[in-house]
DNA sequence: CTGAAAGCGCTTACAG
DNA sequence: CTGAAAGCGCTTACAG
């Protein structure tokens, strides 16, 4: 039989509001009742029904987090972040996948209508034109995380995008590149033009200008990496460097590469983005550009839950710093 | 304003207990009320509370789920099929990390304590006498998932690792390999003798022993992976082949086979375990014995919802088989 | 077939 | 400093 207020209330000798009292930690309670209330609370190991205190203050101390799928690669890092800050503020966290398409989509939906959490963090959200309007009007505190998808609606987390473009560059340049590829994000990300832009930026600045021909979109698997890499052997201009968008086609580069003979970074150097795990262990190791996952996930959820608290939400998007982490794949003294 | 059932009824024109019958798909409903209340649910866009019912039934409708923390590359595959069928049934996920240690294991308990999920999925429990005896006696229902922790009182989903170990002795004995060495996991872990005894028992029934000499303890990193082939390489027996307990271990294998000149697998094949998503990328890329991960986790779920629903726990743990995924580590035909 | 009432386990004005 | 009562939004005997 699980302990409830009320038998707290009745071995205390006082009543439930003021086991309440206690509990919240209010003040004007005699300081002897409250040791006493404190003494029953111990030796009872009674914990106030989530459930039951939800419903009375109408807050569950839940945020919902709907992430795409839970099989992407980056994806590890950034929950971590997430849910590091939400647990220690003493939230739930209630986890919803998009995966399975529509159907999952509206279960979701319902938990959001059944006020199931406080605020939710979105994810990359699929689909967002439709049910991201919805949630708006639903009034629910919502922040955006992640680099493909930004709404002006929302508050936002991501990575310096451009700035991470131009740092590929910039370390391949340094190098002594001078005939620049890129195997790109699909055009519809919104990452994907900025990457490309801080790209040119400082290529540009350096002097040069990029080929057209050597931009190839790709969809961010380490197959269409593999794909850009023998069409443009086979039909392209000739290039010394690839700059992949991500670190999956980065490592499909690094197959197509290896597959047709070529050196890395002897005849080639690639860079990817990301930094995901997968990235240390490729032969050889991949330079690229970090995006700090973990930190994007805090942030987020620290905004969130300032909103809960209270605040206001931030004006703009929050754009974190990436950062050039060198390996094998572009100079050979890695240190490795 | 949120519409709640007393809205509803009042639309309707019929009392709450009705509202609560149609929505709950209690017979003994006029069909013509029926109708006229499930309009007024539309037109209004009625969702119970969850809160509410939750308190009402004595029950949450989530499963919370505890794992180690969040960026182990083998989780993602074991949480996405975990996730599609509590999602597919309609239950939420409340995701929980030991990561944070102690705090984030006493915040836990307190989630436990009160009744914030009906049911429990324990993935690799860390600690795990103190909080597993605690969580027994709270007549929770919980399901253990994964292969380094075992618990008698539970019931429990894991791989074939004896099997496993088998399939790799088997395979690298068929390319004509004699000299085994091994990378095992941490003694203390469950699967680490499973696995071996497996590798083992395949060698015997070939014929050939194991020389003790070539078995090292790893540790699950690539670091412990690479350690151990050099320490092989500078005083220990020739070998032609080397099994490790997981991928990550088989990856600062191939580094430090690469790093001192060794071909593979011309001079060394390597075997991992799990087969996680870097596997496929490695140079070479990686022969593995794959774990069923989204198999094990959909199994346990599936396990957990059903004992919600009042079936019996089963019996014994659930072993699902792994399979061998043949890649370049070990063979040149790997149709790659 | 339908409704009034009690109850789930808390919190929060309101009175004293 | 403390308690009785109402209320959060549902469900569920119990009566009719």
């Amino acid at each position: 039989m699980r302990v409830t207020i009320a038998e707290v209330a009745r071995r205390a000798r006082v009543s439930k509001t003021t086991v309440s009292r206690v509990l919240n930690n209010k003040a004007d309670v005699d300081a002897a009742t409250a040791v006493r209330v404190r003494e029953v609370i111990a030796a009872t190991g009674y914990i106030p029904s989530a459930g039951a205190v939800g419903l009375a203050r109408g807050v569950t101390r839940t945020v919902g987090m709907l992430v795409p799928g839970l099989t992407p690669p980056w994806l590890g890092e950034l929950l971590q972040g997430a849910a590091d800050v939400v647990e220690s503020k003493g939230y739930g966290l209630l986890l919803s996948t998009a995966h399975r398409g529509a159907a999952a989509l509206d279960e979701f939906s319902r938990r959001v209508s059944a006020k199931a959490f406080d605020g939710l963090l979105l994810v990359e959200p699929p689909d967002a034109l439709r049910h991201l309007r919805v949630l708006h009007d639903s009034g629910l505190p919502v922040v955006l995380v992640g680099d493909r998808v930004r709404h002006p609606a929302f508050p936002s987390v991501g990575a310096d995008n451009r700035q991470g473009g131009a740092a590929a560059a910039r370390h391949l340049l340094g190098t002594g590149r001078t005939r620049l590829a890129t195997v790109t994000g699909p055009r519809a990300a919104g990452c994907t033009a900025d990457r490309l832009n801080g790209f040119n930026d400082a290529v540009r600045a350096a002097g040069l200008t990029l080929d057209p021909r050597l931009i190839i979109e790709g969809e961010w698997t380490s197959e269409s990496g593999e794909a850009a890499i023998r069409q443009l052997l086979a039909s392209g201009p000739a290039f010394d460097a690839v700059f992949a968008h991500d670190d999956l086609t980065a490592a499909g580069v690094l197959a197509a590469l290896h597959a047709t003979g070529r050196s890395v970074p002897g005849d080639v150097a690639v860079v990817g983005f990301d930094d995901i795990p997968l990235a240390a262990h490729t032969q050889p190791p991949l330079t690229t550009i970090r995006r700090p996952l973990r930190d994007m996930g805090a942030a987020a959820a620290q905004q969130l839950l300032a909103r809960l608290g209270g605040a206001a939400p931030p004006e703009g998007p929050t754009i974190l710093p990436t950062s050039l982490v060198v390996r094998g794949s572009t100079t050979v003294h890695d240190g490795h």
